[in-house]
DNA sequence: GAAATAGTGTCTATTAGACAATATCGT
DNA sequence: ACGATATTGTCTAATAGACACTATTTC
């Protein structure tokens, strides 16, 4: 914490920008490798083109409450639980050419429906992390590929970590969930086990909850508080903290 | 990328603070399990103890130039090629009571011998990530929780991903390294099969350094470019992208 | 050859993926 | 009973840890 001077020095303009993740309802376009969309809007101000929305960072504001901001005046929703990961600090001076900026990207994802009324397009994303078609200004579709790279990598372990379903849910809405964030189909049982330890089973008195169509109803589950899942070399890391040979 | 008008909203000061990491020489003070240490600074203005180094961000400053300033100008070291890892951007309004500052907080390591001539005391740290003796001001002890948390996370798995042994060295000195940072004894035939894909043999005309005292020399290694070890489902999934049932 | 350190063969428990059988529904 | 979907038993390959043996040096 230095402290010399607190005026001395030339501050940069601080902002968030968000890439708001959603998953395209199926059928919808696309073949089934390009459900994943992110919510872009259209510039119309000096360098005009398509961005990621975004904001500065308010008067002594959290992070967290700026993308919120962006949420709620950019996007034009009204959600209250939103829950934004951070992704990194873009800090280039160049990445905007008018003022010194640097931005702290996140991700965020919400249900399709959430997104009806939202100000922007849904923009499908391809298996590469960039758009379909076009681009994005500035460093957004850098922004938007690291996105995509985190929400994957946390979607192959976790089941939905980032909230696309928020109440209870099937094994196969989960799963088809999953296949459209990973961009790639897998296959039931081994899916079905590596969730299972992560899930709890919330049928009640046999209640059930399927599709029409027929086929045997499905078990209704629900997240469970995630003890942080331990390996079998873990567990015994924490039972034995420090015997060795 | 908000860019209504750049001068409208007031700006934070934005800082970088640098939990500056090494290993202590053997048999130093406390026990094996406190070899790993950190080096503070204190603080005599208004806010009096002890701190991470920090300072500001300089205009249109990359923050790993900032970093490296702290390097130079604070600790008062000439170190070249310093590779400092981001950690997380703290954003708490209130974390600095005296104005509205974020910071960047960085972790380096550096080895023990680069550190002799360094400003600031270098004090060890426990198996819970925090000083084993005082505490620092700010949110400087969540800063350095958080550094060593993720350093042990990676020196797991991979060999000496901070660099603190930067030519060659045998499995020998690197398992001594990973037990000191790791805090925690570790055997020898896994540690060895754990690095041996990451390494590369180096010994050339069985010529090998050994340190004194007898014994069969050892072989020395390097590190190899690792083109991130890929597991048996990542390599299939590499192979057939995506077939399914 | 004895002591000391280095490196490896191999057994075993655990895990992850794959196939296939069984279970439960609507019609 | 049949079609459809869900769930689970089980085989197998791969991995990680552990034990113990072999290897190479100095004295």
């Amino acid at each position: 914490m230095p402290l010399d001077d607190l005026t001395r020095y030339p501050r940069p303009n601080v902002a968030v920008d968000l890439a708001l993740m959603t998953v395209l309802p199926p059928f919808t376009g696309r073949g089934p490798e390009e459900r994943l969309a992110v919510l872009v809007q259209h510039r119309y101000d000096d360098p005009t083109g398509l961005v990621l929305p975004g904001r500065f960072l308010r008067e002594r504001q959290h992070l967290v409450e700026a993308v919120e901001d962006v949420v709620r005046e950019k996007v034009k929703l009204d959600i209250p639980a939103a829950a934004p990961h951070f992704l990194k600090l873009f800090d280039d001076p160049d990445r905007d050419r008018r003022a010194w900026t640097i931005s702290a990207a996140h991700v965020l994802a919400l249900p399709y429906d959430a997104l009806r009324n939202a100000d922007g397009d849904l923009r499908p994303i391809g298996l590469d992390g960039r758009l379909v078609k076009g681009s994005l200004l500035f460093d957004h579709d850098a922004i938007l590929r690291l996105a995509v790279e985190q929400m994957r990598e946390r979607y192959e372990r976790r089941p939905d970590p980032y909230g696309l379903l928020d109440g209870s849910f099937t094994l196969a809405e989960l799963r088809d969930l999953h296949e459209a964030v990973l961009g790639e189909r897998l296959r039931k049982d081994t899916f079905n086990r590596r969730m299972a330890e992560h899930l709890s089973d919330v049928t009640r008195h046999g209640q059930s909850l399927t599709r029409s169509g027929g086929g045997r109803p499905a078990k209704v589950y629900r997240k469970r508080r995630s003890q942080g899942h331990l390996s079998q070399s873990e567990r015994r890391r924490l039972q034995l903290p420090r015997s060795a040979p």
